[in-house]
This record gives structure tokens, sequence and C-alpha cells, in this order.
DNA sequence: GCAACTTCTTAACAAAAGATAACGAATCAG
DNA sequence: CTGATTCGTTATCTTTTGTTAAGAAGTTGC
């Protein structure tokens, strides 16, 4: 079952079978129902996680209304990344879509493995690299391209199309920046067009 | 002068005298005019910049639109990261705002510092995970914030206040996502309430 | 199974933003 | 210094989005 994890974190390093249990003798297993959270604004977020099953959304809570960062899904990590690096409470949520099963480990003992094994560090520069060109894109694209253009760009890309499938699209709407009322007209003009 | 760029790197990690003078040894100068460009859409960059004096935008280019990123002035590292860690053609261009002079290094000397100084591993993963967080806030209070707000929250970062007096309003208005015509308008229901 | 809750769509209206153009003020380059 | 260019504001008009509310369809949880 960690395979799976060790498998991911092949796409920032290959690890060696010491490094890899090293990480491994500190995995946690916890399973989440659908609705429940895994972070939530305002406490200190410590744990990385690693989707086994299910999905969650990463989403901005403001004076009730929830602005969607990312989404999640099985065979990827999961984190309150930023409230880890700074140790600050966290200003974001971390809510399940659906039931998820997970691995967990602290954010401590990533960086207690710095010290001891220094591919850790390496690990942790390119996850961090890889998190900085992910926003980046999607900075570009909030900026610069129309809510319409932010959709179909959405439906385009094979990765999030399985979203749509199964996400509501209220938070699709949320993700893209605008409200459900505006997402629905946008598909009734895509759809008559 | 290469004080001020050790000074700066002490943000993210400390470098003992041997640490900095591999990486010292390696400097370069330039001077370059207003309007000339650092970067440019479609080129790979190579180049970790740091600025000694003058500032620069980044930019993308969408169809002879243009949308900011990152306003960057003396002290501070500029560069097209993205493109440096893919190899790939920047997708954004960085500009001059006004005259600069600045130290730059070859992405390619930071790299091979890995293997060297393990410190400079920590550094870039410091780099990268500060990166990451700058994104962060700038993309929640792109998705979560109306034009209005995202003026007013620029105006009350005095980091950014200074900007409002070195750089034209248009390019502040692409910086918020919005046309200058917009923010014209924002700044009139502004100063009238 | 069925009641309660969610979700999506649509409509109507208000508010805001984009596009275009025009004008004066400020800035720049020779 | 001065003509040319750039910049910011304003006005007008169009398009889009937000807001609110209502109803239908679908889903959930006991």
């Amino acid at each position: 079952m960690t395979d799976r994890l060790r498998q991911h974190l092949k796409f920032f390093t290959d690890l060696t079978d010491p490094e890899w249990q090293a990480l491994e003798s500190h995995l946690q297993v916890k399973t989440i129902s659908r609705k429940d959270f895994l972070v939530q604004q305002g406490e200190k977020a410590t744990e990385i996680g690693f989707l086994l099953s299910g999905s969650c959304r990463v989403f901005y809570d403001k004076d009730g209304e929830e602005w969607t960062t990312y989404f999640c899904f099985e065979n990827n990590l999961v984190a309150a990344y930023a409230s880890c690096l700074t140790g600050q409470p966290s200003t974001l949520n971390i809510q399940a879509l659906e039931d998820c099963e997970l691995l967990f480990f602290k954010y401590e003992t990533l960086a207690a493995l710095y010290r001891q094994f220094p591919v850790y560090e390496t690990f942790a520069r390119k996850l961090a690299e890889y998190l900085f060109m992910g926003l980046d894109v999607r900075l570009a694209e909030q900026l610069m391209l129309s809510p319409e253009e932010r959709y179909l760009k959405f439906l385009g890309s094979p990765a999030k199309r399985k979203i749509t499938e199964r996400i509501p699209q209220q938070y699709i709407a949320s993700y893209l920046g605008i409200t459900p009322v505006s997402l629905s007209r946008i598909r009734r003009r895509i759809i008559s067009s």
C-alpha cells in the first residue's frame, strides 16, 4: 500500500531502500468521511497526506464565500503546505469531497530527514519547485483568461476533465473565480454555439 | 557590491565564506536600459539576476495584452525561474522599467553548487518555498477579492506602496488583472468616498 | 423508501467591467 | 527647447457578472 506513495515520490527523486524506509517507518493511515475536514483554517497544519482513494478540495473561506485553489485525487499529495512551512495557522481549508483513505506523515518528520538524508532536501526542493510552477500557470490563467476561456481550458485538460465528473459544478465555479450562476450561463453559451 | 547579494541570500540561508565565494566567483555584472528586456518569451532563460538598482516588471503577453505577475526592485532577485527549472522556453517577459544595474549568475552554476555545497540545495529549497508561498497569497487575492479590494490591499502593503510612485498606473492595472480604464474608475470611486 | 437537502438552471434586475474614443497633462528624446 | 509620444481620466455604449429568488432534478442519509 505504501508502495504507491514511493512510486509517486519517484516523480521528484529516486530513493534508495534505506532512504525510503526512513520515511516509511513514520507513515500512518487514516480514513475520513465525505465533508470531513483534513485541515481547517485557523489551525496549524502539521501533516503531509497522500490520497490512496477519494478526493479533496482545498479552499479559502472569505466570510462564508468559498474559493477553491486546488482539487486533489487519489495518488496525490495533499497538504496545507504553506502552514507546515511557516508554522503559522492555516489560511485554507481541506475538505473531503468523497470518503478518503490516506497515508500521512508529519512535516517535522520530513524536516528531520533533511539532515539525515540529503536526498530529502532535494525532494523538498523539487516539491516546492513543482508547487511554484503549478501556481505560476494557475495565476497566469486567472490573470489573462476570461472566465469562459478558463472554463474551456479547464475542460481541455485531461487531468481535470475527470474532475467535472466527480465534483459539483459550484466548486468548479469557485475554482474558476466566478459564481455558480455565472458558470451555468457560460455553459449554456458554449453549448449553444 | 556583491555584499548586497550575500546579505540578501541570508534571508534564505547563511553561507560560510568558502560557500559564498564559490558563487561569488561566478557573478557577472550587466546594465540594461529602460524598456530593454532581460528575458523575452519564447527564449530559454538561463540566468538568475539580482537588481542593484532600477526596477523590472515580469509579465505575460497574450496577443498584445500584457499581464503583470510581479514587480521587482533593487536588492531583489529577478529571473524567469520556471524556465530555468524546466529548460523550456520562457512563457513570460522581464522588462526594465528603469535603467537597471544587476548582478547575475547562470542557473547551471547554482545547480552545480548543489552537489558541491549542500547549503545551496537548502537555499534553492527555501527560495522555491518562498516563491510558492508568495504565489499562493497572490492567487488567493486574485480569486476572492474584487478589483477594488485588490487595489486597496495593494496600496495597504508598504512594500508595494513605493511601486505606485515609480510605476505607471497601467502596469498596476495589469497586475490587478483589470484594464487601465477600470483602475482609473476605481481610483475615482475610492477618492470620492 | 421517502423526506430533507443539494445541486443546477433560469429569470430579472442592478452593478461593474470591457471597448473605444477623445482630451489634456506629463514625459521623453533628439 | 520642443514636437512627439505616453499616460491618466472621463464619457458613452455594450457586454458580462453578481445578486436574489424560484423551481425542477438529483442525491443523501436515516
